[in-house]
This record gives C-alpha cells, sequence and structure tokens, in this order.
DNA sequence: ACACGTTACGGCAACCGTAAGGATT
DNA sequence: AATCCTTACGGTTGCCGTAACGTGT
C-alpha cells in the first residue's frame, strides 16, 4: 500500500528540485526524504527518479506518476475540509437541475432553516459528469436520468416523469392532442442532449416501429430542441416538466401516443452506506416524501446497489 | 497527514459491518484495525464512526468521507497500473479530437511503429472534461482550445487555426468571399460547442460590434451547427479543418470578414516537470515539430505554468 | 568552501499479533 | 456460549534527526 507521506516527499522532490530543497520545504531530514522515495519505489517497484549531477529528474514512469500523485494529495487534504463543511453537495442531471428540482430544494432549505445543515449546493451537468463526481466524492447527492448500477452506491426511484411529444404550433399535429403512432411515420424527430438517455427508451418502447423515425441527434441541448421544434422542423420527445411553460404560451404543442406510456424515471443516487441522519438521507428521504405526498410513482427502495440496467442511448 | 492504511480499513470496517470481519477481510488482527480507525480519526479532528451494539456505522461526517476514502485508494490501485502501463493517453477537447488531430496520431503510431511506447489512445470530450482529466492523471497530454494556466501543468502553444464564417449555399451573402464587418449586421450567428471559447474569443476581436450580432448558443455539436447552418437558418464561425469537406463538396460557403484576422490559439498541456523521453513530451515535440515543419504558427514554449488567460466564454 | 546525495546510528512512535477483559445477544 | 469491542503487553518495523562521508562545482 502507497503511503501519503512518501508521495508528498516524491512530489517535493519533483518539484524542487533536489532533496535538500525538499527536505527544508517539508520541515524534514534529507535523510527521512530519500527514505520515502525508496519506499515509494520498493512499493511500486519501478523506478520513478532518476540521479544526476545536481539533482534528480523524473523518469517516464515518474512522469505518469507525476499527476496522480497531485490527485492523490489534493483529495487527502480536500478529505479534511470536506469532513467538517456541512452545505449538502447535490449535483442533478442537466434537465432535473434546470426544470424539476430546484423548487424543491428551495422548499428543504426554508422548511430546514431553524436546524443545522439546511445548506444545498447544486451543481448542474451531463448525466456522465454527474457521475463522475459521485463517484469522485464531489457530490454527496446525485439526480440523475439514468444509473449504471456500479458498486458502493444506492439508487432509489425518485420519480417517473412523463415524457410529452412536442410539435410547433403550425406542425400538421399540433391540434391533434392524441395521435396514433402510425401518424409519426416519417416525421423528424429530434434526439435530446447526448447521455440522457432519451433514444435508448424510445427503442425499448416502440419497438421496431421506432426505426420509422427519422430521429436527429446532436443537438446538445433540451433549449436548443425546443428552438428547433418551435420553428416547425421536426418533433421532440422532452419531459413534461421542461416544456410547461411554452405550452402554456401556445409556443409549443403536446402530443400523446395513443397506447403508449412514455416515461423516464429518475433516480436518486447517494453512496452506500450512509446513515439515516446524514445530510445527504435526510434530503433524499424529504424528496421521496414528497413526492409520494404528491401522490406519484410508487416508491420502491431499491436497495444495496440494484438499479436499473443499461447505459446512455 | 492522512495514511492510505487507515483509509483501507475505515472502509473495510464500514463495508464489512464491524471490526472483526474487517480484520478478517485484511488480513489483521481487530486491535490493528482499531488502532487504524483511531489513527484517522486523530488526525481529522472527527469522529467518523458511530460504536453501536454489535458494530459501527459512520457517523453524518464518517459518510461524507466514504466517497472519497473510495476515491483514494481507487487512484492508489490505479497509480501501481498506470505508471507500468507504456500507452501514451491522449485527450484532445471535441473539434480537436474530431477534425484535427486523428491524421497525426496515425502518422507518430506509423513512424514509431518499431520503437516502444508509439500506442497512442485517444480520448474525446468538451474542454472542461478534458481538463479534469488531465487534472485527475487520467490522461498524459491534452490537447485543447483554452487552458485556464493552473499551476503544476505546462501549456505550449500548438498552433493557430484560423476560424471560418460559414453560410448555407443559398444564403444571400454566400458567393461574396470577403465581406466587410458592416454585412454582417443583424444577421443570425450560432455559437459552438458550450465551453469551447467561440464567443469569448469573438467578443474579444470584434469588441462592441459583436452586438449587433444576433447570437444564438446551446447548439451544442459543431455537426450540430453545420446543420443548421446548411438549412440557412443563420451563419457561424467554426473552425476551418471542421469544414473543409463540405466546402469542397458546396454545401457550405466560406467567408472571410474584411481587415479582421480570427483564428484560434490551440494548445497543448503536460504535466510540468516532465523529461524529455517521456512518452507524452516525445508526441508533444512531435505535434509541435510537423506543425513547424508545415510552416505553421511561430512556436513559443510558453514555460512553467504560463498560459493563456481567460476561460471558457 | 559550498551544496549535493548518501550512509550510519540511536531515540522514538507506530504497526502488528497474542491474549485477556467486559458487554451484549 | 458466542460474538462483539476494547485494552494491555511485547516484538518488530518504520520514521526521524544528527552527524559524517564522498563527490562535483
Amino acid at each position: 500500500m502507497i503511503e501519503l507521506l512518501h508521495v508528498r516527499s516524491f512530489l517535493a522532490v519533483v518539484e524542487a528540485g533536489g532533496l535538500r530543497p525538499a527536505a527544508r520545504r517539508l520541515g524534514l531530514s534529507p535523510s527521512s526524504v530519500l527514505e520515502h522515495l525508496r519506499g515509494l519505489e520498493r512499493e511500486l517497484e519501478i523506478a520513478l527518479l532518476r540521479r544526476g549531477a545536481g539533482g534528480f529528474a523524473p523518469t517516464a514512469e515518474g512522469a505518469r506518476f507525476l499527476p496522480l500523485a497531485r490527485a492523490l494529495l489534493r483529495t487527502a487534504e480536500e478529505a479534511g475540509r470536506v469532513v467538517r463543511s456541512g452545505a449538502l453537495r447535490l449535483a442533478a442531471s442537466t434537465n432535473i437541475g434546470v426544470y424539476l428540482i430546484q423548487d424543491a430544494v428551495a422548499d428543504y432549505a426554508a422548511g430546514s432553516r431553524a436546524e443545522a445543515g439546511g445548506e444545498v449546493a447544486l451543481w448542474i451537468g451531463g448525466n456522465p459528469e454527474v457521475a463522475g463526481r459521485l463517484e469522485r466524492g464531489e457530490a454527496d447527492l446525485a439526480a440523475m436520468e439514468w444509473w449504471d448500477g456500479r458498486p458502493g452506491f444506492e439508487a432509489a426511484l425518485w420519480r417517473r416523469e412523463p415524457l410529452c411529444l412536442i410539435a410547433g404550433p403550425r406542425h400538421r399535429l399540433a391540434g391533434r392532442g392524441r395521435v396514433p403512432l402510425s401518424a409519426l411515420d416519417g416525421e423528424v424527430l429530434f434526439g435530446g442532449e447526448r447521455g440522457s438517455g432519451t433514444g435508448m427508451l424510445l427503442r425499448r418502447r416502440l419497438g421496431a416501429r421506432a426505426d420509422a423515425l427519422r430521429t436527429i441527434d446532436g443537438l446538445g441541448s433540451t433549449e436548443a430542441v425546443k428552438r428547433a421544434v418551435r420553428s416547425g422542423r421536426g418533433l421532440s420527445l422532452v419531459l413534461r416538466g421542461a416544456v410547461v411553460e411554452e405550452a402554456a404560451a401556445g409556443q409549443l404543442a403536446l402530443l400523446e401516443i395513443e397506447g403508449v406510456a412514455l416515461d423516464k424515471e429518475l433516480w436518486l443516487v447517494t453512496p452506500a452506506g450512509l446513515p439515516r441522519q446524514a445530510p445527504a438521507a435526510r434530503f433524499r428521504d424529504f424528496l421521496l416524501a414528497g413526492e409520494a405526498a404528491r401522490g406519484g410513482a410508487p416508491i420502491s427502495p431499491a436497495a444495496g446497489s440494484a438499479g436499473p440496467a443499461g447505459g446512455p442511448g
């Protein structure tokens, strides 16, 4: 097992360019630092530094280890800070963060104003980036559009958010409200954000019939999709919560497909083994309870590391 | 300084639910594991575990530390593997990775086939994600559209890639070739990928005149922008290398703006302190030399952690 | 003379296991 | 009785500084 003490000495030697200046900087003796270097090289079973005239220089292997060493120390140092700071770090997938979760965050902050730990720091990004934040310990709780069930985490079904088929106000299907699946043949369908999984969902629910649609991906954001649809160039499938305002204003027409229930499962993911009183667990339970009270989706705890199968589509 | 040995014991206790099973799993005695826990809590100056009947449970602080602990051990374990594996891990910002760097990678791999370490693993993503990979030691070399000069890394100017104003083949400006800046007033301009920095560059070069343009952001990918421009709905500013094929095929018209030189600086970034013979340094020098031979941009070494100021626009 | 890397040596704390104590189920 | 956490004790190892040696500038 590598020791962070050794790593720190290695880094100091590389950056200071020598044993003695590194020792000065660390407040240690040169012999101790040398011992650390030896220990690290013995542990990794590889030479990290080349002894040259008047100093050290990293070998090719040492150079490759360098950013990893920095990352280790940075994480270790951050640990001390993170453990103490009480704010809940919430990471949300773009659509959720923009359209769905902000009210809940405000409600929670208002409701727990008296208690400690009511602050919530919201970070919004793509679903893969959210997963990365969670895995690196940069977020305590994640609200996501899909979760791949990687070990060490617990996923709970938050809600099933309906997907709406949207059309421009002058589209030929705009006034129909409810249309048969066959009415979509040959229509252009704009895909959602990369990694949002809408395409995968569509294929799973519509089966072979989905092939009759001309899907266009790569538009990036939901806002870009909405703009494209408003201009009449095609249809799209988006979370209902993302278009309620445009629908009310008559800028977008909402359609249902007969006999096909399309909704997207949204997940709340936390590290496994949380105690009940942990801020992340409390906010998660607050969200789940709020959804249950709203008469929403049936709640399955999805304990363990069980989660929905499949990745982004 | 935290010790990874302690972290490993903490994690084992949480996951195994108790001292003895954790000790069994680690091949240690319970007293040793207990000593590790005490050491960790003393180091962090905070209680991580609550002693309950028949086992341990993490406190709120311990729960927050959990994913960080996993990240630490994962990185440490990965270090051993990464240091040994010889493949060069190259991360490239989307446009560079898709349009500009693939030929160079192929040339390098072909040229150094006889030597060891000629393999290059290319990862493509947004500029912020590329920076993250570099910083976490998940890439040895990054080719980027902007670099914020964070410490511990060296940025070298690779080339100045010209930006082209593109229009659809039936756009009113399509045949003009070279237009005055005033001809663009009131035109719709599609922005590039989020974080690509094109918007920032535009504002810096055009100054107040840029405000006369109606810029639309959020289209996501360059491919989406190209499609929008081809349909005649507006103009855009993209790397010339990204549209050479469409220009040759007559699907897009290339325009120049009189008196305004727009080009984007592309950077090669590595961890600071690389030895000359490190794979990352060798491939970087290969790219720089190739650009110099092509009579390209003047090369400034940009030593130290100096880099272009400013972030994404 | 100066700074560097390296080695030798001794004090001290930490690691580790064995064994036993006390509490809970 | 079984299992748990905890403590006490001793062998061994690693950390650390002081001091000295050899080398290159």
